[in-house]
DNA sequence: TGACCGTTTGCATTCGAATGCAAAAATGCT
DNA sequence: AGCATTTTTGCATTCGAATGCAAACGGTCA
């Protein structure tokens, strides 16, 4: 019992005796000398489900807390191929509903233990060299919110790095997607606006890129011509405050008679419009000019404001795509899915009746 | 030469010789089985630096391109004791003026080759867990724009972490800091709100345990009293647009005379404030009442607000930031530092002469 | 007491890249 | 060519935790 071949081989293990911690983090080995246990026992105790007496798990816990011991995850990464890192692709500064998004998508994470790592992506280079970074860093997934092409969606796959798309997908390649769809509410809003009697309409669309603003234009034409609301005008922005001023501007150049509703295909935009229409054309918003859009961001809502919007319910895509990563990454073979939400309708009061 | 002890010992390599990738990701033996190398000699070539031919060089890189291997980062944080991992912890979604920061730092850290590792911070017990979970990812530092106690900060350095704080530090004990000092700033606007015949002002504040609140206040204290215009009410806040709203409900449920100008700590509160102002009061701002605050964002200089702020430089901020917390993981013996960047007072129109 | 079975524990190996050291190759010099 | 020096290369080990396997333990029952 004495000599059994369980107890330590002293020439090995003396032989990696370090002199206890000295400015050096404790490790599980640390942690298992201290407790008299074995490196297994500590890393079992750390392992929620793995075999071990309560005793031993006492006695391990108590070791550890004195050494103020917490596993490496990097170490543990390396073991088990998974890093539980999670990066998340947002672009653009410009545009105020990401940080939105990527907040409530860092929140969530969290609570499902997986950590945020954050890119920024702004051009399609940016995209490659992002996702280089993003294999570098075994990353358990990717939440895209930004550009991509396809070309870089299939290289991801062929890594086999699950991508959860934000509000933009391939339609003609199978892939895992959380997305917002207001048809409903865009109907909504016409249908809206053809009661107030707006017949002519001045369109602000977004980057011709840009998924989610091609699917929210062409909604809107189509509840337009639904109601027989004209589209006198169509000009482009790219999301930011500041095209949506100059979008108001160019509307104003190419059409003698103005629209009597301007439809902004994000509230930034709109929020420029409006400003600009006010401050500048010395329209009186809603009185001489409607305005609607889309989001729901925040300050969309502030009193200056107070658009009519169709509102993304962020919170639950956010959770949503979260939900979808964890499943990914955990049943990969498993076929993809698609969730579609509803928007809602922010009544706002950026609308009011068509100037006679 | 034939049987120099150079040459690989069937015996041991063979035994890990894997069926050449399949499904698996490349490792550096597997390039440098391709190329007909060590798997060392790999691994130098991915190292800016290290001694290798261009010869050599030349075939690994072939090997890895055919390969498509990129080194792993988690495996060469575990033996190199670097991560590259740099946390960044930013609190509330409250205020825009984060996300500004949070984009600007992420995108200078990947400039050196550094990756955010994003938390989100509201509560102090938020902070206890995140500086748990960044501990455990072996971060190289942490980028704290958001609460943090003096415990939890001594922790951190007590674990060796560097930390640089983004407008916040305790001023008993050393610390990296990047920071904004607007006080020539408030001593310019404030005498030039004295210019236009203000004597009357309100404050909006910031929670109480806020320092940028509490410094900025002060400052605004100061120079007031410096020119003889009377503080004639104070309210607390907590930084949202909301609470800008009803800071100056409260004012002018506190006091009959209103002040001629409201001063907010914030600019999401100074748009609550003229919001609240222009719709519920029916003033005219400026001309009834003028509003000054603090941080430059974005919005607040739409047209609707074309606030007079005092701007942080932002950008040069989080440079700052990001080349401190790199000098401090590499020399972390070296002495704290603290940068001060000056405000810049944006002119704006949100002030006037006082009303009579 | 001993045979048997389920549970706990430890051993040894593994993940993938970096690096000190020593051997080998390349280069310079006489 | 011969020797000294510098550069390049490979070997073997290391980082810290997880885990398959087998040994040890604890308990039950005859």
């Amino acid at each position: 019992m004495a000599n059994s071949p369980r107890k330590k081989k002293p020439s090995k293990s003396e032989a990696k005796v370090v002199p206890l911690i000295k400015g050096r983090r404790a490790t599980s080995y640390d942690v298992a000398r201290l407790a008299g246990v074995s490196q297994s026992a500590v890393s079992r105790c750390f392992k929620p489900g793995a075999s071990i007496s309560g005793k031993m798990r006492e006695r391990v816990m108590k070791a550890a807390k004195e050494l103020e011991y917490q596993p490496n995850a990097i170490a543990r990464g390396l073991i088990t191929q998974r890093s539980n890192l999670v990066a998340v692709l947002v672009s653009g500064r410009l545009n105020l509903y990401y940080p939105e998004v990527l907040f409530k998508i860092t929140e969530e994470l969290a609570e499902v233990g997986l950590q945020a790592l954050l890119f920024t992506v702004e051009t399609e280079d940016d995209a490659e060299a992002v996702i280089e970074q993003a294999w570098q860093y075994q990353v358990d997934g990717v939440i895209s919110a930004s550009h991509m092409s396809q070309a870089q969606y299939k290289l991801l796959e062929k890594r086999q790095i699950p991508v959860v798309f934000f509000n933009r997908y391939f339609s003609d390649h199978p892939n895992t997607v959380v997305y917002c769809d207001p048809s409903e509410q865009v109907r909504e809003v016409v249908k809206q606006l053809y009661t107030l009697g707006h017949r002519r309409a001045g369109l602000i669309i977004g980057p011709e890129d840009n998924m989610v603003s091609r699917e929210r234009a062409r909604m809107v034409q189509d509840s337009l011509s639904e109601f027989g609301i004209e589209t006198i005008c169509e000009v482009r922005g790219d999301f930011t405050y500041e095209s949506g001023t100059s979008g108001l501007q160019e509307i104003n150049r190419q059409v003698m008679d103005r629209p009597s509703v301007v439809i902004c295909i994000n509230d930034m935009m709109a929020m420029g419009c409006m400003d600009e229409a006010r401050s500048v054309l010395g329209l009186d918003v809603p009185k001489d000019l409607s305005i609607v859009s889309f989001d729901g961001i925040g300050m969309s809502q502030f009193a200056s404001y107070e658009l009519t919007t169709i509102r993304q319910p962020i919170g639950r895509m956010s959770e949503a795509a979260v939900r979808m990563i964890v499943e990914r990454v955990e049943r990969p073979e498993q076929s993809h899915e698609k969730r579609v939400f509803e928007g809602a309708m922010i009544p706002g009061g950026s609308i009011a009746r068509a100037p006679s």
